[in-house]
RNA sequence: UGGGAUAUAGCCAAGUCGGUAAGGCAACGGACUUUGACUCCGUCAUUCCGCUGGUUCGAGUCCAGCUAUCCCAA
């Protein structure tokens, strides 16, 4: 229970259908560790408490677990290397994959609980067959099956989502009105939950003391435009913020960590044909060694494209478009879908 | 100091027969969003169009001079 609206819904629903459920929140960075002070009244503190009273509320006993430890070294270290080697990371899957459904997963198993249960907007349902499907949400808008996509078999068989059903978040926040919940009109979250002010670039030069060193913006052949902030600055696809004043819109369409630069073309030299994912994991599929169609997400927001995916050795697919894509940042997700279900995904090279 | 060209917002750049300053980029603001982004919407020259004068009811647009830069030839 992060102390919002949707996990304290999300536990509501459950106790209402009379499961005996305990509330967990978890600990996942200390704000020292962040650069916030430690007299400023943290609003992770203020969630907290916020989860505490739902869960009091709702007659359930209540833990924090202190995961910061675990969290440094999964998810701000990767969040680190990834921007360093020239990435673009996703903290928030590998929060939910490292935290939520594994860390969390183990300790529900030690408290000898049946299942996690989370305010994600997803469903998780068996068929027929007995294999256990990961699908959209009900409300599309809101749908965030694409940050679960790593979820194993035994994973999903313990894993419940009420939220998947509602239709809206309007809804939601009805449930939590009807409880007289705090936080029922608690804003959605956004930004990286770790870095707080939304300067992520100042939050890895703290972290690892080092400075990104300045380069040169290129053309794709070569032409220096001007001088860039360092390449953690910048993702794949990038227009804003480039302070280049050229005659069309750039965008970044490649990082070059071993020369520092960081290329610049217009929309046109973005398309690719395809992309290339490794650590594929696969939920509607048992084993998937014919290529397959789907339609593939390459940003959590983007849009779905038809494609055909191809299994390769060590866990690796390609994705070849059925037509050239805008290219995709290094370190998001490519989650293949039927539909509403999900086949699975990987994480993009 | 022979000839030619250009001087419009941070950058690029339209401005017709003189009639009361397009557009793009960047920037800034907002919407969207549990990552980074994309996208969308809005703002952005009213001591004004290098400077100074002149013609005109009215000049970025015509004329003169000046200044700066670029090119060609010396």
């Amino acid at each position: 229970m992060s102390g919002g609206v949707d996990s304290s819904v999300a536990a509501a629903l459950l106790t209402e259908r009379g499961v005996e459920c305990v509330g967990v929140n978890m600990h996942l960075y200390d704000n020292e560790r962040i650069g916030l002070s430690r007299q400023k009244t943290c609003c992770s503190l203020e969630d907290v408490e916020d989860a505490k009273r739902v869960a009091y509320g709702l007659g359930m006993r209540f833990f924090v677990f202190n995961f910061s430890d675990d969290f440094e070294k999964t998810v701000i270290d990767r969040f680190i290397r990834t921007y360093e080697q020239g990435g673009t990371p996703n903290p928030c899957i590998d929060c939910n994959r490292f935290m939520k459904f594994e860390k969390l997963y183990e300790r529900a198993k030690i408290m000898e609980c049946d299942k996690v249960v989370t305010g994600h907007y997803a469903r998780v349902e068996r068929r027929g067959d007995g294999r256990w499907l990961l699908k959209k949400s009900k409300n599309t808008a809101k749908d965030q099956s694409y940050v679960l996509y790593f979820l194993s078999q035994e994973q999903l068989s313990h894993t419940l989502l009420p939220l998947g059903d509602f239709e809206s978040k309007d809804e939601v926040r009805r449930v939590a009105e009807k409880y007289g919940f705090v936080n029922a009109g608690k804003p959605d979250s956004q930004d990286i939950c770790f870095v707080p002010d939304g300067d992520y670039a100042a939050f890895i030069e703290r972290s690892t003391g080092r400075t990104a060193a300045e380069g040169n913006f290129v053309t794709p052949d070569g032409k220096i435009l001007g001088k860039h902030k360092g390449i953690i600055h910048y993702t794949v696809g990038q227009r804003k913020g480039l302070g280049l004043a050229l005659p069309r819109p750039g965008y970044v369409c490649e990082k070059r960590v071993d020369t520092n630069e960081v290329v610049v073309g217009d929309r046109e030299s973005l398309l690719v044909p395809s992309l290339r994912a490794a650590e594929v994991n696969f939920i509607a599929l048992e084993k998937a060694e014919k290529p397959f169609r789907a339609t593939v997400k390459t940003r959590y927001h983007g849009p779905e494209v038809p494609a055909l995916v191809m299994p390769l050795a060590d866990g690796r697919v390609e994705v070849t478009f059925d037509t050239p894509q805008p290219r995709a940042a290094a370190g998001q997700a490519a989650v293949f879908y039927d539909g509403d279900i999900v086949l699975g995904g990987g994480r993009i090279l």
